[in-house]
DNA sequence: TGTGCGATTTGCGCTGGCGCAAATTGGTCG
DNA sequence: CGACCAATTTGCGCCAGCGCAAATCGCACA
């Protein structure tokens, strides 16, 4: 197992306010490991043995129904705690979590968890003020599903997407690793279909550039209009 | 102000495994209020001063979309926390909450919170697992909205308020506090006619029983059922 | 007991978005 | 270079659920 570089971690917000000893002396417990494409960082049910912090690439977190649908809930990138069941009196994992592309992460034991927040006490902070940023993101979520037509919704997810992985092209903003429509569906509880024939729409009107897996926008500012639901109809 | 009887607070979650003596340290701190019923506790965008721990009554909480609409995230029972931004680093409220009826409750001012957390590791621990759960609720509340039909996130509703507020009656079981159409769509994102026409259907089956801003199960298996799209349709 | 208002019900028409199927495209791998 | 396969597009039909309006109901208060 190679030596980690603590240059490539100083900087997390999860690690901010930490001295420089007290930082090695966490990293010097973790593991590092790859997760190749399509491959699960963790699953479903599954005991919560470890927690996450991801270094590199970007992985989907997905929660399956009893009856097979699937609903992303929200995307992983570098600098990111994930799995942290643990610091959420959790014993399993809630959702299954996929490597979008290749992935770096560090690993530490559950039980670490508890050790470091209360001998750490800005790492326990940090952490517990990114549960509290995800708490808002569902609630945001739930305001969405409840009150936004399937347009608005797609519009939103993309600026999302865009905000956290976008990365600037000659042609516009291209989201930073495949994605289908399938999980743009997902992310928006509609279908595969209606999102095509919505990028297929927004394609005509230059906002956005599709391709397979993958998505450029173009005009993010008309589409925040769209997903304002402030666009005037044709 | 009058004296608090601590054995009436004692019993709940939020204090579990704390000390008499701490117990008291901290109710001591706190100043008791009674919210009439259609005030408000707190409101949205509103500066964060205190966090409360409702201790009679119900509280709806409600977050209100620029344009006007209004979605109800939760409902709060005795002995649950409410308004607690601060914990999850931000100053401001995140909504309103509204008293469904009269309420009594304590109130804490938000500075103290961080001091309780550190001093009190189990009241910490206790409401970072309540944080927990509701980051559970708000992603199993998405996930609902992102597959379900209206009807089944309708009775998933239902019997959640049941759960949380069911009062046992002669005809069945009575959800404790006035409810309208209205709320119930703003629970489940849809409208209150919708809502209705649903209510009236089911109290054809002899499911339910309606009434003016109240609502009776009367057959909550049935009613599962129908939450688990696993209803036979007439 | 009467009055007034907010809550609820219900009919009617419409449409956003789903479901399916078939065609097409683009990338990958031998 | 060609075949194969997954992703995407698009046409078509349908229906769950919305929006509006009108009627009714039930409670609270004078």
């Amino acid at each position: 197992m190679g030596r980690l570089d603590p240059s490539l971690i100083s900087g997390l917000a999860v690690f901010e306010g930490l001295a420089a000893m007290d930082l090695e002396r966490i990293v010097g417990q973790a593991r590092s490991l790859r997760i190749a494409k399509d491959q699960p960082v963790f699953e479903q049910e599954q005991e919560a043995h470890s927690f996450f912090l991801l270094l590199d690439g970007h992985v989907r977190v997905v929660k399956s129904t009893p009856d097979g649908q699937e609903v992303t809930v929200r995307y992983i990138s570098p600098g990111e705690l994930m799995g942290i069941a643990h610091a959420l009196g959790r014993a399993t994992y809630p959702a299954n979590a996929i490597a979008a592309v290749d992935c770096v992460a560090l690993a530490w034991p559950s039980r670490l968890w508890t050790a470091f927040a209360s001998d750490y006490p800005s790492f326990g902070a940090s952490t517990y003020k990114a549960v509290g940023s995800r708490l808002q993101d569902a609630h945001t979520r739930v305001i969405e599903m409840a009150t936004e037509q399937v347009e608005q919704r797609v519009a939103h997810a993309l600026l999302k997407l865009v905000k956290q992985a976008g990365r600037k092209t000659d042609e516009g903003i291209l989201i930073d690793f495949p994605i289908t429509r399938q999980n743009i569906a997902e992310m928006t509880g509609t279908t595969l279909f209606t999102v095509s024939r919505l990028l297929s729409a927004w394609e005509d009107l230059d906002l956005v550039k599709g391709g397979r897996q993958k998505v450029t926008v173009v005009a993010p500012h008309q589409l925040l209009l769209i997903a304002e639901g402030r666009a005037q109809k044709s």
